[in-house]
DNA sequence: CACAATTACCCACTTATCCCCACAATGAGA
DNA sequence: TCTCATTGTGGGGATAAGTGGGTAATTGTG
């Protein structure tokens, strides 16, 4: 499982080292393939490894071409995923259009979210950060908690 | 299965050259044998290998004759679906029918959605693009899910 | 049967991607 | 502090992919 967060450098041609921690876990359990799709709700990209990104798409295939919300979510999720293997040097290259989407510059802000990445710019990475942080301890004891929240355990 | 997405062109005799990456997995695995429809809810194009098409076609004869909604829907999905045979260069061929159904210009984005694609106007494709990204953002938290999606885990 | 229109094949050109090498930056050990 | 090893970064050039158009073959129609 992937944790801890990362600065890395964005090139010229749009293509991203992955940590150096990471990579001999990457290319022999995973054979260095990666996936990357864009995230429905924050202006990230998502990294998961081939393994992993199946596993979505398990989910993603059971899911009714009908109802519009769940069409919408097939479309979006999979019509992004591209395939991102990585090359001699542990590099992926990112597309221009995924770039473009999470508004990267050249400081990225790489996140391990357990089964995948998130890809931040650095600077919408910090922003966020701050928010959350202050979200988390404003709301504390005022606002209704999830259910499955409530019985959360630290 | 596919995923991903790509620009493409459509050439002046409405022939479509597919990505280099999916050429051998659908000469291999299919001959090469692919069949296009439209999409009965979307303005695009829908581009199945004819094996993946017969299980839809197998589908659709379990539907019945005499509800009106199920046999517009067999009519509309097997009326207008066309063979379409890779050539030698890994190009189809859409036919002017299709073409104008799904409103194609010279401008082509190419969608990966399982076991088929998606074909759509680059120009619609990019709005269709935005305006999902922005209703998925905007109904966060205050939608009523479907079941399916309630314990939808990324 | 002949003609027209459409379709398939082939070749050539432009563009983008991938692979490789080189150098810079960093950190560890002597 | 110097040296070496590893990681991070940049870019040139080979190769393949995408695209366009000429020509031959096939189909359909009058």
């Amino acid at each position: 499982m992937f944790r801890g967060s990362f600065t890395l450098t964005l090139d010229e041609k749009g293509r991203l080292a992955l940590p150096a921690r990471y990579r001999e876990r990457l290319l022999s359990e995973y054979q260095g393939q990666m996936i990357c799709t864009i995230d429905l709700h924050d202006p990230c990209l998502l990294l998961f490894p081939l393994a992993e990104w199946e596993e979505i798409e398990k989910k993603l295939k059971s899911l009714s071409s009908f109802n519009p919300q769940e069409r919408r979510l097939q479309r979006l999720l999979l019509g992004n995923a591209t395939d991102c293997e990585m090359d001699k040097s542990s590099r992926i290259l990112l597309p221009a259009s995924l770039r473009q989407h999470a508004g990267l510059s050249k400081n990225i802000r790489l996140v391990g979210q357990l089964n995948k990445f998130e890809i931040w710019d650095e600077a919408a990475w910090q922003a966020r950060l701050c928010a959350d942080i202050e979200q988390e301890q404003a709301q504390a004891g005022t606002v209704q908690l999830s259910e499955r929240l409530q019985d959360f355990v630290l």
